[in-house]
DNA sequence: CCATGCGTTAACAAAATGTAAAAAAACGCG
DNA sequence: CGCGTTTTTTTACATTTTGTTAACGCATGG
């Protein structure tokens, strides 16, 4: 699955190149519109990244030019506050838009998101089930027997992250930084309080799998089968 | 699996070592920056651990070269409180961030998450078989024919250290050291107390292994059949 | 048979977690 | 923009679990 990314901020460039490897991406840095449009042919990427300014081209040209040669989906990264551009970026062809500064965690899912759209997906981890539960990460779902609970989505992700390495312990800081993100600083104990809402909607639910917490170290997600 | 760590202050490189070469890592220490790229170069490390703070070359001057030559994972390492930094570390091409002081555990479930984002996970050392008996430091399970057998941190920490080298002979101040921290002070009886806890858990388990004592000297993790 | 080291137990102290409720922040809506 | 609502975070306290110490008696070795 290769990336296209289309930013002349060198930072902003390798902060998603950091992202989007980490993800299982190849990908290519582009750093003005013409290179972009050049990779775009080249490079044949499944997704763009284009940042609307760019010296020379701006993003909206580039949007344009890519799109008489490519259906590739394109989604647009813009600076905050400018939300009347985005009806003229879809408008163009886009197929989403971010504002910067972006979390690691939202770009990911709209790169999901647009890439299901186009029946791309990446081997899609974005739904993940076990007995009688099911958190579908697409849709911001927490669903039992079928139905539907009501769960924030802090609470959801957390679930969604332990969840996806069954059995493996988390430190609260670990959890910290990888669902709160990086540069999140608060009390670990918040991670508690998100449990514990956790358990009261999913007691009883099933004997096979369970939270539990790992006295001194942190939580995990047990199943029993495995 | 090596490891560099790029670290001026002599104490906490030291205490770097200790843990790492505890977990089975090869370590190489650098007192700067430079040393530090150096090495990078000559060593070729799985996984670099490098301070902010160094003489003469930063810290983000030295990611930066690393990254040049290479795509080593990075952790880096900085005082408490400094959380802007962080964005600035994962921009330059960092991978993790710890803040010091830290814990031994902390920083080994970290170095574990980000070679296993690199695939590289040293599948060994964290999990260890004997006959009917398996001590599952991922998940801090013992489990015992297939049963788990509930078991305190601190319990479990010193039963899977001296299972890391069967028949080897630990007193009970390198077990302080070792499993309990450097900077621990307290009676070594309590070494004594924990081991009897471990017999309860598992006499009668196997002939193959068994904890025993070496009078006047400590304790050991004896096999049999090796 | 004495001095020392170890096993064992129970009680205590310390640390980590569970829980509930209040405060703060984010969000949706008119 | 201000309001009420929901979500998130913080705070404080109760509870549980674990870690440590101290005491006593047995084992070991000289």
């Amino acid at each position: 699955m290769k990336a296209l990314v289309i930013e002349d901020d060198v930072n902003i460039a390798e902060l998603l190149r950091i992202y989007l490897e980490k993800e299982g991406f190849e990908v290519r840095l582009a750093a003005d519109g013409e290179k972009g449009v050049g990779e775009a042919k080249s490079f044949s990427p499944d997704i763009v990244l284009l940042d609307i300014m760019l010296p020379v081209m701006d993003g909206w040209a580039v949007c344009k030019s890519i799109r008489k040669i490519s259906k590739v989906p394109i989604i647009m990264l813009t600076a905050k506050g400018e939300t009347a551009d985005k009806v003229k970026g879809l408008e163009l062809g886009a197929d989403d838009y971010m504002t910067k500064p972006f979390e690691s965690k939202e770009l990911i899912a709209r790169i999901r998101a647009v890439l299901r759209r186009y029946g791309k997906d990446a081997a899609g981890g974005r739904v993940l089930e076990f007995d009688r539960l099911v958190i579908n990460m697409d849709a911001y779902e927490l669903i039992v027997d079928g139905k539907k609970i009501d769960t924030p989505p802090k609470e959801l992700e957390l679930l969604f992250h332990l969840a996806s390495s069954p059995n493996r312990v988390y430190t609260r800081n670990q959890l910290l930084d990888e669902v709160w993100g990086f540069d999140y600083f608060g009390d670990s104990r918040t991670v508690d309080v998100h449990i514990k809402r956790l358990r009261e909607k999913l007691e009883n639910v099933s004997d096979k799998w369970t939270l539990k917490t790992v006295w001194g170290v942190g939580y995990k997600f047990e199943t029993a089968g495995d």
